[in-house]
DNA sequence: ATTAACATGTAGAAGAACGAGGTATACGCA
DNA sequence: TGCGTATACCTCGTTCTTCTACATGTTAAT
């Protein structure tokens, strides 16, 4: 059940950011393309997406202005705030120094069980 | 700010049954080992670890037994249950294939900006 | 005697994600 | 013309996790 998708908390937010990085988009578009991108292991729902937009613009990371669709329809396009893209930098790194760290953590072997535990232990 | 340390929603869960899988230890040396092996970037605050022990210990994942530290002092010392044991590694494959489906994401180059929109916007 | 490190715990608030709902337009097709 | 589907936006309420801050007691070192 809980095996779907659930991005940890925070890393929409890191996803977002990266795609509106690549050229101005409306959110439904970003939905689109994080699950295309990522296989299916990304949906965004959007009752999440929509909120994040606003949580990045009400934090004037993002920027939207109406425009039309190449399919003719009024949407919502977003482009990164000068904060926006420091913020998005920052985040990356974070997000690396962070998984490298678990990823660290992931890999440690159980050879040591019954002796060396003193040595880590204290 | 906001670079300090915040693991990601349901890591912390991950990370202790690993830490914990490794061999019986009480909850403060879990929080430690996690701090040493990741060179401080996993800090683990006790108002969230010992919530997350409690956690993880009424799921049946682990199970906690009182015994005296090397140091002399009374301790919950914690071990993995069989069900404990195959949710570790249920999250650790949905942790590598979202960590893969991020790091894909956040891998994009910004080499098509003009021209091929038109392919992935649709 | 007092501080630092060890070891456990709770309460309350903040924040994020999601399911479920709602509105409205464009387009193809019967 | 009517219908369904895909596009595109939005919000509300619930649930879950985490963090800050607090509270308690013991052992070891200075």
């Amino acid at each position: 059940m809980t095996a779907k998708s659930d991005l940890p908390q925070g890393t929409l937010d890191l996803l977002i950011l990266k795609i509106v990085a690549l050229g101005p988009v409306h959110g439904y578009a970003i939905a689109q393309r994080l699950q295309q991108v990522s296989r299916d292991v990304v949906q965004v729902p959007q009752g999440s997406l929509y909120p994040a937009l606003h949580r990045l613009e009400n934090r004037d990371l993002l920027k939207a202005d109406w425009k039309e669709t190449e399919t003719g329809r009024e949407a919502k396009f977003y482009r990164l705030t000068r904060a926006g893209r420091a913020q998005l930098e920052a985040e990356t790194a974070s997000w690396r120094r962070l998984t490298d760290a678990v990823g660290l953590i992931l890999k440690l072997s159980v050879s040591f069980r019954p002796g060396v535990r003193a040595a880590w232990t204290r």
